[in-house]
DNA sequence: GTCTATATAGGGATAGAC
DNA sequence: GTCTATCCCTATATAGAC
């Protein structure tokens, strides 16, 4: 993969267009406008304005008055959008975690040797929530929010990020290059501070630590404790 | 310190109602009922509803009529005990933490010898998050919709903890017991660590993981990375 | 495909009885 | 010190014009 963030970003060159026109055929039985142009162009003011106010004060703060002023758009033009305001959460959350998965897999898989294949990881994920760090703070912070059913899935897909890194752990023990660690509990404490780094942004740049300086740090952390 | 987490619960040994009577305390100002006895109870009932609503589906989403009914209070009589809705946060909030910074103190303070220093910071941490989860989760999950002010001294809170982990490593750096880390960098993904015990506690549960076996983990992975 | 106008419900907060 | 009743506002969601 990539040596550094800024080549991660030219290669997988994902713009907020790109990620949008997905969303859309993803989700063309729920949203009304049928022009792909039109309707990719608003999505992507709506899903912008969205993270953005509800980042900031809360996703049940952020009425959808809000939020049809702040991306320019009237409130009935809305809900040819989304079918009501949870919808909105839903859209959100679930094509981030499908980016996500499909993104970790297609930087580690490639990846044979387990040491490396973890980095590979750690970058990916990094990188990834750096380049779409609103995305992510708005999953993380409103899955909770979600009815059951909803809740349920998010909690599996999340799950399923992490099985990730739980598997390329449990090989490098199975290969005997690491240490027989208890791999489940790796790969949960690994996630936190993955997560950590689109939670506390601000904190990281006021301590003056850019992403390539936080996954060094990961690697060095993971490999002090797993390596055999 | 105790030895493990049921000896520290009998050391501490604080009750909802010793919180609250702290909390009344400090608050008598706010708070227009005088009876302590009375104001007490109330507001060990208002406040446990308000853990319990909060973090089911955010504190937006619960309205303060479903506070009432949730504490067998009444709407009206609520508001003797809060000006209005946001109060609720900012009371939580400010005495968690004035508790957990005292807590933290008290068991590492006596520790003279940087590494197990660390280790008290890091069970006390835990084992006060695993006491009151419930306060500890909305903590986390509310602040961010505080207003600007009040969000400022959330974050400076929170960083007056971090500086606890920070200041041990330092301590242990200069001893040369540490090896020379990046001590700031280091003490925040500890704490990422640390909160991710109370902000993934279900998941923990289905691992089989309990609180000093998760104690251990952090133990050990800081061995690792910061012992000369 | 997007708008304005509006229906309907439920929110926070207060007044004043007990 | 606590309750009931109520004020007033803003929320989501929809109808129907353009």
């Amino acid at each position: 993969m990539a040596e550094d963030y800024e080549s991660f970003k030219l290669d997988l060159s994902l713009s907020k267009t790109e990620i949008c026109r997905e969303l859309f055929r993803e989700n063309a039985n729920l949203i009304r406008i049928k022009k792909e142009h039109v309707a990719v162009g608003n999505l992507v003011r709506i899903i912008d304005s969205t993270l953005r106010l509800a980042n900031g004060g809360g996703f049940q703060a952020m009425s959808l008055r809000d939020l049809s002023a702040d991306c320019g758009m009237s409130l009935g033009g809305l809900y040819a959008y989304i079918r009501n305001k949870d919808d909105l959460i839903h859209l959100i959350q679930r094509h981030g975690f499908k980016l996500t998965q499909r993104t970790m897999l297609r930087y580690t898989e490639p990846v044979a040797e387990p040491r490396e294949r973890l980095f590979a990881a750690i970058r990916t994920h990094l990188y990834l929530s750096e380049l779409m760090r609103a995305w992510f703070y708005f999953s993380y912070m409103e899955a909770k929010n979600l009815p059951q059913q909803e809740k349920r899935e998010a909690v599996a897909a999340e799950l399923a990020i992490e099985n990730i890194l739980y598997d390329i752990i449990e090989q490098g023990i199975a290969a005997g290059r690491f240490r027989d660690v208890n791999a489940r509990l790796s790969a949960s404490v690994l996630k936190a501070m993955l997560q950590d780094w689109y939670l506390k942004r601000g904190k990281y740049r006021r301590q003056n630590v850019d992403v390539d300086t936080y996954a060094q740090m990961l690697r060095e952390m993971m490999d002090r404790y797993i390596l055999a």
